[in-house]
DNA sequence: GCAAAAGTGTTGTCCTTACACCCATGC
DNA sequence: GCATGGGTGTAAGGACAACACTTTTGC
């Protein structure tokens, strides 16, 4: 189907009159949440604020702000997660949208959930501010807003992704051991896993890279180094087929 | 932790000013899409409207609505759904939100798509009005607004849904062949399915509750009609862990 | 009797699971 | 030399993929 072209002043009629009916809708803040993962101490961490609310005074808080004008809501979720760990480059992604009504004890705000994931001691982290923690995600039990929520949908969200997409290495250093991989799925999907089965299954995938290099400083005997093979992943993802519920 | 009990007045005082706090924040419109799909002539279908906005004039157009003040983003969604179907206790999703500055014409729009699965034929659907049309997914080409990338992601979302959920029996009758199921299924997923391992699948599941009643008025030899045991799925649902990527 | 789809089983392959012992290193 | 975790192999069972013929019904 073709359409006849529109004469310049009859698109401006059109867009005037489309601007003249958004300004009748109803309009609601809207903020970005940034849930922000971490991996430390083998336990799965989330950045968090202490609340600057005085209602949830000594209360932990999401990383969020508003959406600004004319951004971009993966934009908003970068800047928001850029200013406040110094870090570009980190892997994001929209989990959720919050809006009921009484989420916000000031009045209706609409959020945007934002999962992130980032190595806690990449070099390039830059947490200035005092009352930003890493915090585990196994000893919260109480948060401002419905920020628990939040995080509980999130983590939700990354236990799944985990299994079907290569997330987890934006949680460890460039190179890693197998032990510590293992670590990290099995804090995040809170199970043990067996030890030869695991490696037996990432032996399998080959989509590690032998880096010749071995852990250091550990007591006892050091482990391998890995690096992911992000490249041969994407060229051979697998397409998903297969009913099973 | 235990919070000492806050007095009423300051507890006023503090939602006062979070009150206050929220007044100053930006605002933007927003509103819900819904992705109204439907299974018929064994192609995957969508419940669309032709858009109300001039500058689209012709161009097919989700079934949206603001969401209202002290409105649940999913009652919102329900409305819009009822609005236009006639039908409840339907299923349905968020999928993601929207929020490009420029997808609409007329400033910025923030829309949460949703998604719903009803049986087209269900007695209780009720569509009035004449502009409103299920348009099959393959013939989708331009839509209004970003609505096709929205229906892109919908569908997406279902593919993997489907697979991972029984969800695919919204779509069909409460009464179904087996046949209509492999049907549903390759339609959704745009491939073709053995048909004898299908059954086997299916069969081994022990979901599927069978009516001792067959098809009707089908020109060949008629198939068993089964109902999926809903009951039986919530009491079982699989603990899936399993890398895979 | 013919067209059209229903219904059914077997085999090989692959993936997953369960499980136990020796090895390298630091102390 | 001992404690700690690294590294490895095998066998059994289960799930999946490939594949062809007979049966029932409407016309």
């Amino acid at each position: 189907m073709k359409n006849l072209p529109i004469d310049a002043a009859n698109a401006d009629q059109l867009i005037h009159d489309a601007k003249a009916l958004v300004q009748t809708y109803p309009k609601v803040p809207l903020t970005i949440d940034c849930v922000i993962f971490g991996f430390e101490e083998n336990k799965l961490k989330i950045l968090l604020i202490k609340s600057d609310l005085e209602l949830y005074k000594g209360k932990f808080s999401l990383l969020g702000d508003f959406v600004h004008d004319n951004e971009e809501l993966d934009d908003a979720a970068y800047r928001i997660l850029k200013q406040r760990t110094g870090m570009g480059n980190v892997f994001l992604d929209q989990v959720k949208a919050f809006g009921s009504p009484a989420r916000h004890p000031g009045g209706r705000v609409i959020t945007i959930a934002y999962c992130s994931l980032l190595n806690i001691q990449h070099h390039a982290l830059n947490i200035h501010e005092n009352d930003i923690k890493w915090v585990s995600i196994s000893s919260l039990h109480e948060m401002a807003f419905d920020h628990l929520e939040i995080v509980t949908a999130c983590h939700t969200w990354l236990q799944k992704r985990i299994q079907e997409h290569p997330l987890g290495f934006n949680l460890l250093p460039e190179k890693f051991s197998l032990r510590e991989l293992q670590n990290l799925y099995e804090a995040i999907l809170g199970i043990t896993l067996d030890r030869r089965n695991f490696r037996k299954k990432f032996a399998s995938m080959n989509l590690l890279i032998d880096t010749n290099e071995m852990e250091q400083d550990v007591s006892h005997r050091p482990g391998k180094l890995y690096q992911f093979n992000f490249e041969k992943y994407e060229k051979n993802k697998r397409k998903w087929v297969g009913i099973d519920f």
